[in-house]
DNA sequence: GTTGTATATGAGTATGCGCTCATACAGTTG
DNA sequence: CAACTGTATGAGCGCATACTCATATACAAC
C-alpha cells in the first residue's frame, strides 16, 4: 500500500486514534478492562480519578471505536472492543525501551 | 509482562507518544520522509504548511525520538530514526478498516 | 409515590497546543 | 565586511480538551 496517497481524511482517522490513545488516564483504563469487564465504579477505585472523569473518559474510548458498553440494572460495565490497541502499546513501549537502553549506553561509555 | 504494574511514569511516556502521532500534520511530515530523506524547504513543498509551522512539528518529531537531524550547509535535513511508527500506523489503519466495513456491512443489512 | 445509588452531562476553568507573524540565527556567497 | 538563503524561535492568538462541581438521568428498593 502506497501511504503517500493516503487521502488527508483517513490521515485524520488515524491521527484521532492516536490522540484518543495520547492520555495517560485513558491507557490506564484500558489496561484495567485488559483482563475483565469493570464498571464505572469499579474504574473509579482502580484509577482514583473522580467518577465524572472517569465517564469522560469512557465515552471518549466508545466513541472511538475502543471500549464497548453493557448496561446491567444500575451499573454499566465496559470492555476492549478493539484489542489491537495493546499490540499498539506492547510496540510502543518496546521502542521506548530500546531508546532509553540505547541512551543508556551512550551516557555509560562516555564515562 | 503485566501491564498492570506499569509505573505512571511509563505510562505517561506511552501517552506522550501517541499524543505526537496524534496530529495529522505530523502524519504528512512522516510518510513524506518515508522513503527519502528531505530538508525542511521540501518538506515545506511536500506539505503545503509554513515553514515554521513545518520546523515546530519537524522539533516535536526529534525530541520524540521518531526523528533525526543532518545539517548540510545551510540545509537541516531529517530522516526517520524510528521506523517502527510505520508498523503502528499500519495497524491503526486496519484496525480503523475493520470497523468501518463492519459499521458499512451493519447498515447494509438494516436495508 | 419517595428515597437511594450508579452513571452521564451541562457549565465553567485552566492548561496545552497548533498556527501565524515577525525576527533571530547560522551558514554561504560576493 | 554586506547581502542573501535556509532554518529556528519568541510572542501572541484561538481553539481544543482535561478536569471539577453540581445536577440531571436511569434504575432499584421500599
Amino acid at each position: 500500500m502506497n501511504r503517500q496517497s493516503l487521502p488527508p481524511q483517513a490521515l485524520d482517522l488515524i491521527a484521532t486514534r492516536f490522540r484518543v490513545l495520547g492520555e495517560p488516564m485513558r491507557l490506564r483504563l484500558l489496561i484495567a478492562l485488559e483482563n475483565a469487564e469493570l464498571n464505572v465504579s469499579q474504574l473509579v477505585a482502580a484509577t482514583g480519578a473522580t467518577q465524572a472523569n472517569v465517564s469522560r473518559h469512557l465515552q471518549t474510548l466508545t466513541e472511538a471505536g475502543i471500549l464497548g458498553r453493557r448496561k446491567e440494572g444500575l451499573n454499566v460495565y465496559y470492555h476492549v472492543a478493539d484489542p489491537s490497541i495493546f499490540k499498539l502499546c506492547e510496540q510502543v513501549c518496546g521502542s521506548l525501551q530500546r531508546r532509553l537502553d540505547q541512551q543508556a549506553r551512550a551516557f555509560g561509555a562516555k564515562a
